[in-house]
DNA sequence: AGAATACCTCAGCA
DNA sequence: ATGCTGAGGTATT
């Protein structure tokens, strides 16, 4: 086992507060022991402690993986992950000039960030998302990674593994059926065709990441064109994933929130149903994209976090 | 177009 | 206890 010592970025909790962004649904694979985030990312497990202006990180690599990755390597991955080249504090401020309601919030759930993830990891995921929760979520990505994905390295006595690729999960449609008893219920069979779709797409040579830098318009309607991928997961992915920052899934959380709180300015047409249709989702979308500005995803995401926690 | 319904499973709650 | 409800929705009708 090669054992990376500690190291450190420097980034207050202002910046990012760990406690709150990597339990919060963004992405399902941290586990905390102790004082220590663990998870896996690329192909080593990542242990992360935060300190007033420090993130302080060491890496386990896997024993089998003939090159080393350059410590430097390692170090810009974490950093790209976490998005810190991006300003949060300038954010905040800038949502803070433009909603009175986001001000109010602000002070109480600092350091929420948007995570740069894995553009796979973050389709699947967010594919098993829908009417469903965050603990079982939880649950499923644990499972199909120790079914599917290949084992790093143990660290505290835990096994972990990377997250199985689209080549991994559709080798034949057994794998549907496998997905049913870990869970997976109907998304099972979502999960599957998705893969089969990418790795055909891959290996005409194509890789999700290449369609970083797209509009949203086109990343989105990409993401589409997958089974089990409608509005909100598509915006969940968009901007968890590749880099549009102006997203802004609206799931049940804000949908409460946007009634209670944006309903006068977001124009809300008037309807009997309970449900959020189409046509809704998008004027939301559309208007608080306009209230909060290019980085509105950012904001979203603070008053998601703020619902998800409020105690009633 | 917009509404209603089915869909797997399970934690949380009365 | 046993039965509901709702969970970061989507596809179909």
């Amino acid at each position: 086992m090669n054992r990376i010592p500690w190291n450190q970025i420097k980034i207050p909790v202002k910046e990012i507060c760990l406690d709150v962004v990597l339990p919060s649904g963004q992405s399902f694979r941290w586990k905390k022991h102790g004082h220590e985030w663990v998870s896996v990312l690329n192909e080593f497990i990542i242990i992360l402690r935060q300190e007033d202006d420090y993130i302080l990180y060491r890496t386990i690599t896997s024993q089998t993986k003939a090159e080393v990755t350059a410590p430097m390597e390692i170090d810009n991955a974490i950093k790209d992950y976490f998005n810190t080249s991006i300003n949060l504090s300038k954010l905040y401020r800038e949502f803070g000039a433009r909603d009175r309601y986001f001000q109010t919030i602000a002070p109480r759930f600092g350091g929420i960030r948007i995570l740069r993830q894995d553009p796979w990891e973050t389709l699947c995921s967010f594919i098993c998302s829908s009417n469903n929760s965050i603990k079982r979520i939880t649950q499923m990505i644990e499972s199909i990674c120790l079914t599917f994905g290949t084992y790093v390295a143990s660290y505290n006595s835990v096994a972990y593994y990377t997250f199985p690729r689209p080549a991994d999960l559709c080798k034949s449609s057994a794998v549907v059926q496998r997905l049913r008893e870990l869970g997976f219920g109907y998304r099972a069979a979502y999960v599957y065709k998705t893969a089969l779709q990418v790795h055909e797409w891959e290996l005409l040579g194509h890789e999700l990441s290449e369609l970083r830098g797209s509009s949203y318009q086109e990343v989105r309607e990409f993401l589409l064109s997958f089974p089990g991928v409608g509005p909100k997961v598509a915006d969940c992915v968009c901007l968890m994933a590749f880099d549009c920052h102006s997203s802004v899934p609206i799931d049940t959380h804000m949908w409460n929130i946007v009634q209670k709180r944006y309903a006068k300015g977001a124009k809300i047409r008037p309807s009997k149903s309970k449900a959020l249709s189409k046509a809704t989702y998008d004027d939301i979308s559309s208007h608080l994209r306009g209230l909060w500005g290019e980085y509105a995803g950012w904001a979203q995401s603070v008053l998601f976090v703020s619902e998800l926690r409020k105690t009633p």
